[in-house]
RNA sequence: CGGGGUGUGGCUUAGAUGGCUAAAGCGCCGCGUUUGGGACGCGGAGAUCCCCAGUUCGAGUCUGGGCACCCCGACCA
């Protein structure tokens, strides 16, 4: 992509009303715009790195046996209804149609999804199975904030398992917590699993996956010598400073979290709601054993900004980068350079690199390098007068800049990528 | 939903006590000079001053109502 033709631009001065670093760097680089509060469009940089992040999940998801569906937005009201979520969930949005028929904006997928797994899942044999999708969901937060991690409007994926009993849901239970913690990992992030409620899916303790940060909502508290966490606004028991109730090796410490993801034993809470049974090897009929397991995709995106940023900009993790490679070219008088920074684009492109070429020939180099910066692809590659038949490639994350060949780049790439 | 704040070209803002053609920087268009950390000159386009009422000879400015956005809190399937 050349930067010319890209359809996002930076803004040298900061956008007004951002309360946190990612909705500031987001906007000030061009990766989403606000629509209204807690609503965002997301431009072609944005959405590339939108789609990198729900790539990643996926395969993690696909990896555990999930099966990739895609249930719809809007849901007839009696789903809802039926569940009692009409009346309960207060960040529900309702609607009516022309006809006055009502209708509800999905604020998650338990009642669409238990309705067609009565369609499918009858027998012992047909569990355990688990489908998921990537969706937007809808909630009427009272206060929308922190940029895309807390919006009215948001990117999820929700996976849903079924078992036949609770051992076999167990399995997959730690299967799919594995699952998350390389999600997490591939991205970049250190995800803390976190004790917490099960708010009103259910009765029993869930698991939060928790990024230290700043912009985050959660407390936690955690312990430095194991992996213990949790959520002290959900569980009171912990307070600051008592003894690891896991390894008792050091003293609980507070943060403030963020929430990328959550895994939920559900029982049969909704698989009674929605009468989903099956007839067990003896044929006797049961309610499944049921859960559900959500990582906010937009939310994450969020997250990465808080954690990968600096002074001068964002600071992608190569993963989810909207494009590997940043090219500049400098000297943009010069056709000889235009001409071998053309060359490199092309050289790159073709071996399968993904490139953001800034081929603006009237802008200064101070511009385009300030650009660069913000926009945080985790390598620039510059070709000027002084780089000769060599680029000069630099690691967003690194002070220090190298003069190398094209091949030589290429190859170290690749090395990356393995 | 309670409290506080803000709404002026695409963006960031200035426009005391009401007054003449609404100002600047950035961005945009044209010409020329520039090109290793956000260059410069000259010329140009671009504004229903959030909306609706009202007060007034006269409203971006005052009053009332509404809407939107932001912050703190509450909420957070």
């Amino acid at each position: 992509m050349k930067y010319s033709q890209l359809f996002s631009k930076t803004l040298k001065t900061a956008p007004n009303a951002t309360d946190t670093v990612n909705h500031r760097l987001l906007v000030q680089a061009g990766f989403v715009r606000q629509v209204m509060a807690g609503v965002y469009t997301y431009t072609p940089l944005g959405l590339r790195v939108l789609n990198k992040i729900s790539q990643i999940v996926r395969e993690e998801m696909d990896k555990i046996g999930g099966q990739e569906v895609l249930m719809p937005l809007m849901h007839p009201s009696s789903l809802w209804k039926k569940s009692g979520g009409w009346d309960k969930v207060d960040v529900l949005f309702k609607l009516k149609s022309r006809t006055g028929k009502d209708y509800a904006l999905a604020v998650s997928h338990e009642e669409t999804v238990t309705t067609l797994a009565r369609e499918f899942i009858h027998s012992y044999k047909d569990m355990p199975m688990s489908i998921y999708h990537i969706q937007w969901k809808f909630r009427d937060e009272l206060r929308s904030k922190s940029g895309i991690m807390r919006g009215r409007e948001f990117l999820m994926k929700d996976l849903y398992s079924w078992h036949a009993t609770q051992a076999d849901f167990d399995v997959f239970y730690a299967k799919a917590k594995a699952a998350y913690l390389r999600v997490f990992e591939r991205l970049g992030l250190t995800a803390k699993v976190t004790e917490a409620s099960g708010g009103a899916f259910t009765e029993k303790v869930s698991y939060e996956f928790e990024v230290l940060s700043e912009a985050g909502e959660a407390n936690i508290l955690y312990c430095q010598m194991c992996d213990y966490c949790v959520n002290v606004d959900d569980i009171k028991t912990y307070h600051e400073g008592d003894d690891c109730p896991k390894c008792g090796k050091d003293k609980l410490r507070p943060a403030k979290a963020a929430e990328v993801g959550n895994v939920f034993d559900l029982g049969q809470k909704y698989t009674k709601a929605f009468d989903l049974t099956f007839i067990d090897e003896k044929g006797e009929k049961k309610y499944p054993i049921m859960g559900c397991y959500g990582i906010g995709i937009s939310r994450t995106m969020g997250v990465l900004v808080e954690t990968f940023h600096d002074e001068r900009g964002i600071i992608w993790p190569r993963g989810v980068a909207p494009f590997e490679v940043q090219l500049v070219s400098i000297g943009g008088g010069s056709a000889e350079v235009e001409e071998r920074a053309e060359a490199v684009y092309k050289e790159l492109t073709q071996a399968g690199v993904e490139v953001l070429f800034d081929d603006r020939a009237e802008v200064s180099a101070g511009a385009k390098l300030a650009d660069a910066d913000l926009i945080g692809c985790p390598t620039r590659v510059i070709v000027s007068e002084k780089t000769g038949m060599q680029v000069e490639v630099k690691k967003r994350s690194e002070k220090d800049s190298t003069l190398m060949e094209v091949n030589e780049l290429l190859k170290k790439l690749q090395t990356l990528k393995d």
